[in-house]
RNA sequence: GGCGGCAUGGCCAAGUGGCUAAGGCGACGGUCUGCAAAAUCGUUAUCCCCGGUUCGAGUCCGGGUGCCGCCUCCA
């Protein structure tokens, strides 16, 4: 098996080959700065991060590039409503990006370019783009001439003349079609800007991504990403630009992520109807909301509810408690066995088999759900096999070894847990739990049910859930 | 209106024409417990509707129905 990869200009899936051997260049559009991020922002982020992160586990060698977009009508506008620079929207905004990344266990990325910083990389390929006249400049703004790049349309899927529509606005600032973008929008001196050959502007949206990308990754990306509502125009334009610029593909692979919507419509900044992550971060574990996100394949467009990341939360317990359960019987296991035992076999044989259907998962598109769902069938014939004949398994190191291994490939390259794998329960029990249970066990042996049910109550309020086993009673965290 | 996507058990969600349609949550029934809880085991679907292709379709094709996205800033 070899990774497969959806292509949207192809429809299909194709086998993935990077341009240069071992080596992958990728891009992903990250947001505009004007606001803070929420939780589509991070899947877009997210899916960046678990196709790194199972490139670099398939031996490539990548480099991740994501920009931010911190200048722009948007931007702009907000620093305008606060009185401020816009510098100061777009850093505030970018450190809480950062902030919230990291905590979603989200690695950075190799580079974060900004567009404001490469103002003469873009102004460069404009300058081609004038020069091969795919571009020219008007009044208002330079634009790019659409008709004049003969793909125009294929990445979206769209003719180009079903494009123009009868309820646009008339042409006007100069654009000589309707359909023409711009490149650089020229503005008054008291506007934030920059000189241009063109005079003072700054920027149009697309060509940043154009000049960044090719700046870091060279003219063609392996992979290029963002969020499906960027496929057009934004990404349309990239390509346009890129490819009437250069004459060479821009792009060989397109990684558009679902959008997250509520109650039935897409989250946005501009709909408010947006779940905000530092909200999320403070009420759910950002474990929890990680595993949530990877449950479902990233190009599926789903319904962000609560309720599921409720859900999740249990679901990733259970991979918990799985690692708690090897770790602590790897511990006590004895260096070697004579004969593996039929339970050990059972155990070598579902990691493997784990192991190989999470790989073609994985290999499928990055299909993280059905990966997700292989580690949870390791999780299911463990817990039977220490039901079958616990002795028997926490005797086969080996075994042990291998399904920790497993899991650790498994979980470590969705970057589950933020910490590495759940080695072992930690906990500190305060000495007025530790006498309240030792009150409540003799009050068990004497049968004082009453009493004992209240001292259970009292170390449950101090936020420890009671384990009456055979071997006596002990308390988890709750 | 144009273009594209999706429709799988109570909920979420995998499924690359063919052994018993993953997995999670929930529910129900066990194990454990003094009873519980926690943990764990088991049980729990023929895939929106109608046609067609095929020896065989959730999986391909056509037609419905419903939902979503894009066509404007947008992850």
């Amino acid at each position: 098996m070899s990774l497969r990869i959806y292509d949207p200009l192809r429809k299909r899936k194709v086998e993935f080959k990077p341009v240069n051997e071992g080596k992958v260049g990728m891009y992903f559009c990250g947001m505009t700065v004007q606001s803070e991020p929420h939780i589509g922002h991070m899947l877009a982020a997210l899916t960046g991060d678990m196709v790194r992160s199972y490139l670099e586990y398939l031996g490539y060698e990548v480099t991740h590039i994501q920009n931010f977009t911190d200048i722009g009508d948007s931007v702009l506008e907000k620093a305008l409503e606060e009185g401020v620079d816009y510098k100061v929207v777009a850093e505030r905004n970018i450190d809480l990006y950062f902030e919230q990344a990291r905590a979603l266990n989200i690695r950075d990325a190799s580079i974060y370019p900004r567009a404001t910083e490469h103002i003469p990389e873009m102004l460069k390929l404009i300058e081609r783009l004038v020069e091969r006249e795919h571009a020219y400049d008007s009044e208002e703004a330079v634009y790019f001439a659409v008709r004049s790049y003969d793909n125009y349309g294929q990445l979206s899927g769209r003719k180009i003349d079903d494009l123009y529509s009868g309820v646009r606005v008339e042409v006007s600032g100069g654009k000589r079609d309707e359909l023409d973008f711009a490149l650089w929008k020229k503005c008054p001196a008291d506007e934030p800007g920059f000189d241009s050959p063109w005079g003072r502007g700054r920027p149009g949206w697309h060509i940043e991504c154009s000049a960044m990308a090719s700046r870091y990754c060279g003219e063609t990306v392996d992979l290029h990403g963002g969020g499906l509502d960027l496929k057009f125009p934004h990404h349309e334009n990239e390509r346009a630009q890129s490819e009437a610029a250069n004459c060479s593909t821009f792009a060989n692979f397109w990684l558009h992520n679902g959008m997250l919507t509520v109650g039935g419509e897409k989250m946005s900044k501009s709909l408010g109807n947006y779940v905000a992550m530092g909200d999320l971060l403070e009420r759910y574990n950002p474990e929890v909301l990680r595993f949530y996100l990877l449950s479902t394949h990233f190009r599926s467009r789903s319904e962000f509810e609560e309720k599921q990341l409720v859900r999740a939360e249990g679901s990733l317990d259970r991979i918990r408690e799985f690692s708690l359960g090897l770790h602590e019987r790897l511990a006590a296991a004895p260096e070697h066995i004579e004969v593996q035992s039929a339970v050990g076999k059972a155990l070598a044989d579902a990691t493997t088999r784990a192991l190989e259907r999470w790989r073609e998962a994985m290999d499928d598109d990055f299909n993280t759900g059905g990966a997700i769902g292989r580690i949870f069938e390791l999780v299911k014939e463990f817990n039977r096999l220490v039901a079958a004949d616990d002795a028997a398994l926490s005797a086969d190191r080996e075994a042990l070894v291998a399904a920790r291994d497993a899991l650790e490939t498994m979980a470590g390259v969705l970057r589950l847990f933020t910490d590495g794998l759940p080695i072992e329960r930690k906990l500190e029990i305060p000495p007025q739990v530790t006498a309240w249970l030792a009150e409540r066990d003799q009050a068990r042996v004497d049968k004082d049910w009453a009493g004992a049910d209240r001292l259970r109550d009292l170390i449950h309020e101090a936020g420890f859930v009671i384990l009456d086993g055979p071997e006596g009673s002990k308390v988890k965290a709750r």
